[in-house]
DNA sequence: AGCTGTGAATGACTTCACAGCA
DNA sequence: TGCTGTGAAGTCATTCACAGCT
C-alpha cells in the first residue's frame, strides 16, 4: 500500500464496481437493449441503485432524467474511464499450473488484456507451449517489457519466489503487478500491486461456514436484503 | 460498545485480515519465533498496528502487555475462528483450463482445503486425469456432495454456465461458492458467495495506470524510496 | 409521471491516543 | 518500560430522500 499523497476523484470501492456495470452492460448491448435505469443495472450487478447513480456520477452524469442511461454511450464512457480503449500487453512470471491457465484464459483478452509472454526460471518449463506462446526464460523479462510496452505483470510463482519476481518485473518498467502470491509484496511507491489469494477467498467462505446460525444444519433461510 | 447483541460479531473487513495474519505466523512460527508485536505482524501484513490490535482483540485479547502476542496461541486461535481446525472438502465445477489449474493448485491443500471432485458437462472432459482426481460428469454432483460432506463449491464455468452450475450446486447441499465466472449469480439467502473476477482485477490496475500523474509514457520509473 | 443527480443522514471502518497491565 | 486493549475521533462509503429535469 503505497501511502502517496493522491487526489483520489473515484473512490476506490467504486473503482472496483466500474467493471461488474461495464460487464452487464456489454450483456445488455448483446440484448439489444438501448437504455437501462439505475434500478436495472443494479439489479444486474446486484447492489442498490442509488449507489450506481452515485458511481456514475464520479465521472460525469449521462443519465436522461425520466428515461434512464444510454447503453452505448455508458460503455463508452466507462471503456474511456476503466481505459480499456486499447489493449494492455501483460507478462506472466511463473509458468506452473496456476500461470499455464491465466496464459491460455480466453477472459482476459476478451476485456482487453493480451497475455504477450509467460516466463520461468525453470529450464524445464522454459520452450513448453502454452496457450500459443513459448515460455521464456525469466532473464528475458527486460527485453519482452520493453519491447511490448508492458505495463502490467502477473505474478504465479510460489511465495518463496514472489518477492524476488516482483522486483524484477518492478527493475524492467512495470508499474502495476496482480499478485497470485501468498505474500505481501514490497515494491517502490507508485506501483500498484493488487493480491488475489486463492486460498484466503476459500478461508473467509470458511469463517462464515463455521459460524452460520444454523451450525451445522442445513439452511434456515431468512430473508437477507438484496 | 456492544450494545445491540448483533449476529455480526467481527466486522467483514477483519474477517478478511485474518487469514493474512495467519500466513503471517505461520511464516514466524517457521523462523523459530515465539512472540510478536503487533506492530511487527502489521508490517509484515501490510497494514498498520492499530488495525492488528482491533482486528485481534474481535475475538478476545491474546496478548501481553509488554510483550506481543504469542505466535503459537495466536495460530490456534486463528485456526479455531478460521474453521481450520478441520480440512474443508471442495468440489471444482468446471474442468477447463482455470477448474484444471485450480484442482492441481497446491496452495488449497496447504491451507486446509481438499479439492474433492473436479467435474465437467463436456463428455470429452469426463474422465481425464487432473492432478490425482478423474473429472466426473456433473450428473454426479449430488452424491459427491453427500458422499464427502462438501459444503464449498468452487465454480470454474464459462459465464454462460454460471447459474446452472451454482443451482446445481446450491441443489446439491453446497452453502458456500466461490465463484470465477464474470457474472452475479443468484442464489437463496444463506449461501455465500464470493466473486473472483480475473479480469476485473486487471480493469482496476489499467484505472490507475491510464491516470497515473506522470501520464501515459511509462518507464519513467521514479525511483521513490519505500 | 419517471428517473437522475446529489446534499444530508447514516453507518462502517480506520486511526488516534492513552489508560492500564506485565 | 513496552506494548496491549479500547473508547473516541476521524475518515470513508452507503443509503436515504427529494429537488429538478425530460
Amino acid at each position: 500500500m503505497a501511502a502517496a499523497p493522491r487526489r483520489r476523484a473515484i473512490p476506490d470501492a467504486a473503482v472496483a464496481r466500474l467493471p461488474v456495470y461495464h460487464r452487464c452492460l456489454l450483456d445488455l448491448q448483446a440484448e439489444g437493449r438501448t437504455t437501462v435505469s439505475s434500478e436495472q443495472l443494479a439489479e444486474m450487478a446486484g447492489v442498490n441503485a442509488a449507489k450506481v447513480r452515485k458511481d456514475l456520477s464520479h465521472f460525469g452524469s449521462y443519465g436522461t432524467r425520466g428515461v434512464g442511461y444510454e447503453v452505448d454511450q455508458l460503455i463508452i464512457d466507462l471503456r474511456r474511464e476503466l481505459g480499456l480503449e486499447h489493449d494492455w500487453p501483460c507478462v506472466i512470471v511463473g509458468a506452473g499450473n496456476l500461470g499455464s491457465a491465466l496464459a491460455s484464459f480466453n477472459g482476459f483478452r476478451e476485456r482487453g488484456f493480451t497475455v504477450v509472454g509467460i516466463l520461468d526460471v525453470d529450464p524445464a518449463k522454459v520452450g513448453r507451449r502454452i496457450g500459443g506462446l513459448v515460455v521464456r526464460h525469466q532473464d528475458d523479462l527486460d527485453e519482452l517489457v520493453a519491447a511490448e510496452g508492458v505495463a502490467i505483470g502477473i505474478v504465479a510463482v510460489p511465495p518463496a519466489a514472489a518477492q524476488e519476481a516482483a522486483d524484477r518485473l518492478v527493475a524492467a518498467g512495470v508499474t502495476s503487478i496482480l499478485n497470485f502470491a501468498p505474500t505481501v509484496l514490497d515494491v517502490p511507491a507508485g506501483v500498484h500491486v493488487r493480491d488475489v489469494d486463492l486460498a484466503v477467498e476459500l478461508q473467509i467462505l470458511a469463517f462464515h461456514e463455521e459460524r452460520r446460525p444454523d451450525g451445522r444444519n442445513r439452511r434456515v433461510v431468512e430473508r437477507v436484503r438484496s
